[in-house]
DNA sequence: TTTATTATTTAGATTTGTCTAAATAATATT
DNA sequence: AATATTATTTAGACAAATCTAAATAATAAA
């Protein structure tokens, strides 16, 4: 079946919001694709039709196991291209996204299996997530946390949740970029700021909303 | 200014098509793009509304020159990913255009001078045709003519006009890619046929209908 | 130069994906 | 349980890109 880029769109973030096998409301994938309720209700009604969701009227909406295979087919691409854009061009982790996701719209398993090859078949993208092989089997994605909840003490950076410039500043400025190793040396309660420390760093805090946006997983 | 893909592929075709500086019709520009002309008529408003095209009501189309620099890139983009397709992942000459035709669409002047590097600055695509730098000055392009209208004798494969599986089954067949030297051995104005050969085979006999859709340079 | 042919444009419709505003259903609160 | 709030859906509209069929303009042929 041929999806538009709207339907990818679609079921990608459908895939990303059912983290395993919840039930995604309108409303969260409203939000999530910056688009308004109304046109998730449109959408999900062609989506049910092509067989890629079950969906009924206010009972929300999980994908069916050809609408999951679909998910994992563009979150290959996806992943993939982002291997390609940093190990090959050299971008940065916060810059490739947005690139990525409009690379992964190109559709043809003959461009995504050589460019698999081309880059030593990677099984976890430079953000840390398992690439699905092409038959949508991947590995079990790392228990990341926000920082603000991490419980373990030495962490590893993940991920960014937020992309906007002032925050990537502000992690420059502090050399915090993915695969970053820090400690977490306090928690302060009145501000649920967090003090932490980089190896050959002296220890800074961080705010909650900085916390919040930084994902971890223990060392 | 932002183009969509549908205004891309127009700019595009009509860069092609004009060569040089002819105008270009309603009707020569709806065969290209394999559309209807009422669909250019009403593309070519848009496309003058928003300065990229000279046009008046049944007096055909040039670009101007702000269409020129945006046909000049969308053609630069389009050439890079030719390159990699072939240098990096190995594809053959013949599949390639269709991928490039949807990774041109990636507009991102920062992937796309990443990627020239990465290839080394490349300057003539898989096809000899010559590749726009970014501020859209190429080299002339190569005064390659169709097979059965070659006056040399020593000639050199530089594209298939016709790119369906019967004719690149037959190519195959007889060893011809691009790249190939050739030389030509006689003309039979019977049937208009052409015996060439090939380094290290045998001489053949190919039909008119094949020497029209091989482009050929002399060498 | 009149007529026929071909090229181009217009008018109106269609599809896809979106929207706003209003209606309805589900859930939470009192 | 009645009411308020929130979530979701429906109805109707819109923009982009396309189409068909009919009208008009340009060109070729008689």
């Amino acid at each position: 079946m041929n999806l538009s880029i709207a339907e990818e769109n679609y079921v990608k973030s459908i895939y990303k919001l059912q983290e395993g096998d919840a039930v995604v409301t309108t409303n969260a994938l409203a939000y999530e694709l910056e688009t308004k309720p109304a046109s998730v209700t449109d959408m999900a009604k062609k989506l049910k039709e092509k067989k890629l969701i079950d969906y009924e009227k206010y009972k929300g909406i999980t994908l069916t196991s050809e609408g999951r295979t679909m998910a994992l087919q563009i979150i290959r691409r996806h992943r993939l291209w982002e291997c390609f854009l940093v190990d090959k061009l050299a971008f940065s982790w916060e810059e490739i996204h947005e690139l990525a996701e409009e690379l992964e719209h190109v559709r043809s398993e003959k461009l995504i299996s050589r460019l698999s090859d081309y880059l030593g078949n990677p099984v976890i993208d430079p953000h840390g997530d398992p690439i699905p092989d092409a038959q949508g089997k991947m590995a079990k994605p790392r228990p990341q946390t926000s920082l603000d909840q991490a419980n373990a003490r030495r962490l590893v950076v993940t991920a960014v949740t937020d992309q906007s410039t002032a925050l990537l500043a502000f992690l420059n400025a502090k050399n915090i970029k993915l695969g970053t190793q820090l400690e977490v040396i306090a928690h302060y309660e009145y501000d649920n700021s967090i003090e932490i420390k980089l190896k050959q760093h002296p220890a800074i805090t961080i705010s909650e909303l900085v916390a919040k946006n930084i994902m971890v997983r223990p060392v």
